[in-house]
RNA sequence: GCCCUCAUCGUCUAGGGGUCUAGGAUACCAGGUUUUCAUCCUGGCGGCAGGGGUUCGAAUCCCCUUGAGGGUGCCA
């Protein structure tokens, strides 16, 4: 058995996007699990809108997220170039073979005339399909377009009119096509560039890729890549069409306003973690045997199957993405979300450099009891806020009233004096200081809770009290419930 | 229009003729962890698109309808 090769081909038309992500994540998988490689092929044929940015941003989110590449344009190979750019010559030689075959002919219909071709077909309700008008040009004719300028594109020429392609999709199973609902597409374009078509099926054949894997919206293709696979004679590969990703309006994933994310950055910006990242999108559109919901990559390779991966489209479900997230954070070592959390503290303008250093431990602290309340870890400073922040009443004329209540002056001065006798300043010890005021004192649970929470954050929530006090120290701990006495005064 | 694909709780899915009064997760709701938000635990709500077959028996197989998505580009 020759070695198991896949390739992820991106276009440099714009950033990664989730879609994008999940096929060279399904793609890495499998070579991963056969012990085959990942090549990674730059398809910038487009000149239009191609750019080498977007090209570096692909190869960034990439690594990012893990999926390492065995060869291609990142990193080179005896397949290459990995850019079709580069390929051309390559292209060339090929679709001379099909030009010298009389598979193929150069077509001198302008865009314009093919528009209104097609509109003259749908008008009669036929379909829109190329009419053949340059396939059987005459030297003269071809003379008369070259003299008036007309730069050719060159088409496939379809000869079998009724006949069955069929796509082995290790998916779907056989998918069926007739040839009568194709037509003689370009491979070539005018400005000199070979199409989709042509080209993908020219670096698969010569890269020696054995499986095609990639989204369902190229089955439609499938049967025209398999023509000139044939009219080649190279070895068609094998194929598997996932499922589409769908947005919440269940189509295309896309960019469609500021608001919605689809593009990777965004998500690695705003603090999603790439191994939840990457758990996530495994999710969509294949589970595991078992019940599980969170697997290391190791236990997803090690159960990955081509054969369990779903049929049908799935939509991309933000919640349940915040949840894998979530989880992600409040599991991992704290070292590293502290790690990954200290840029969004930085920007927020609490730390610095030489505050990180000088206060880790106390950071650490604080990242850890925040990391319960996020879903990402941009939410951090908010949540950590009044870590860093002076104290500042949300409503104090409301504070200052609930500092009024009855019981409330005894419970601060217990709670005050409770807290300097404490043997051990740990959030564990402090938490049965607030049992036993509870038991000791004649007031509930609320009137000691909430003034406490009130006094030393001004908020009316946020993390538990015991490590609210546990990380602003017995000294601000005692200031702030002063300051709240004090304020009792008032009015 | 034509071609292709798909169809289980709102969402992600398990299920591949009987063990399904359909399982898990998320979301939502309720209760608990003797304050709140969150975490965590427990419980609840909620689904086989519709219609025909095949079969002793269908979520599972076949057909039709409907719906959804994709393709039909000198985009990939």
């Amino acid at each position: 058995m020759s070695e198991m090769r896949l390739r992820f081909p991106p276009s440099p038309t714009g950033k990664i996007h989730i879609g994008n992500m999940r096929t060279a994540l399904f793609n890495w998988l499998w070579a991963k699990k056969n012990n085959g490689k990942l090549i990674l092929r730059i398809e910038d044929t487009d000149q239009k809108r191609s750019t080498k940015e977007f090209e570096d941003i692909i190869i960034k989110e990439l690594d990012w997220l893990g999926i390492d590449i065995d060869e291609g344009a990142s990193v080179g190979g005896e397949y290459g170039p990995y850019r079709q750019s580069e390929r051309l010559v390559l292209y060339q030689k090929y679709v001379e073979k099909l030009l010298k075959k009389g598979k193929a002919y150069r077509c001198y219909c302008s865009e314009e005339e093919l528009e209104q071709m097609r509109k003259d077909a749908l008008a009669r309700g036929d379909m829109p399909k190329y009419n053949g008008h340059c396939r059987n040009l005459s030297r003269e004719e071809e003379l008369k377009y070259i003299e008036e300028g007309r730069e050719p594109v060159i088409r496939y020429r379809l000869t079998e009119e009724d006949k069955d392609i069929v796509v082995n999709d290790e998916i779907r199973g056989d998918v069926t096509f007739n040839t009568s609902v194709l037509d003689d597409f370009i491979i070539f374009k005018s400005d000199g560039m070979p199409t989709y078509n042509f080209a993908v099926v020219i670096d698969d054949a010569l890269m020696k890729i054995t499986e095609v894997i990639r989204g369902e919206d190229h089955l439609s293709n499938t049967p025209k890549q398999i023509l000139i696979y044939e009219a080649l004679d190279f070895p068609v590969p094998k194929f598997a069409h996932l499922p589409l990703i769908l947005d919440s309006d269940r189509a295309k994933l896309k960019k469609r306003s500021e608001d919605d994310d689809v593009y990777i950055g965004e998500y690695r910006e705003k603090g999603y973690l790439p191994e939840a990242l990457f758990n996530f999108l495994v999710f969509l559109g294949w589970s595991p045997p078992d019940d599980k919901e969170i697997l290391t990559r190791d236990e997803i390779i090690k159960n990955f199957e081509l054969n369990d991966i779903n049929k049908s489209a799935a939509v991309f479900d933000i919640d349940k993405l915040n949840w894998v997230n979530g989880k992600y954070i409040r599991e991992a070592d704290l070292d590293y979300i502290v790690e990954l959390s200290i840029p969004y503290l930085k920007e927020a303008g609490y730390i610095d450099e030489v505050f990180v250093e000088k206060n880790y431990e106390w950071l650490k602290k604080v990242i850890g009891v925040s990391r319960t309340g996020v879903d990402y870890l941009s939410q951090i400073p908010k949540e950590a806020e009044l870590f860093f922040k002076k104290l500042e009443f949300e409503d104090k004329k409301k504070a200052v009233k609930e500092f009024q209540e009855e019981g409330v002056e005894l419970v601060f001065t217990n709670l005050k004096k409770k807290l300097i006798d404490l043997d051990e300043f740990k959030p564990e010890k402090i938490s049965t200081v607030f049992s036993e005021l509870i038991k000791e004192l004649p007031v509930g649970g609320r009137t000691v809770y909430h003034p406490t929470r009130l006094a030393l954050t001004g908020m009316d929530s946020g993390p538990e009290m015991k490590n609210v006090i546990y990380i602003l120290g017995i000294e601000e701990t005692i200031n702030r419930l002063d300051k709240a006495l004090m304020m009792r005064d008032q009015k």
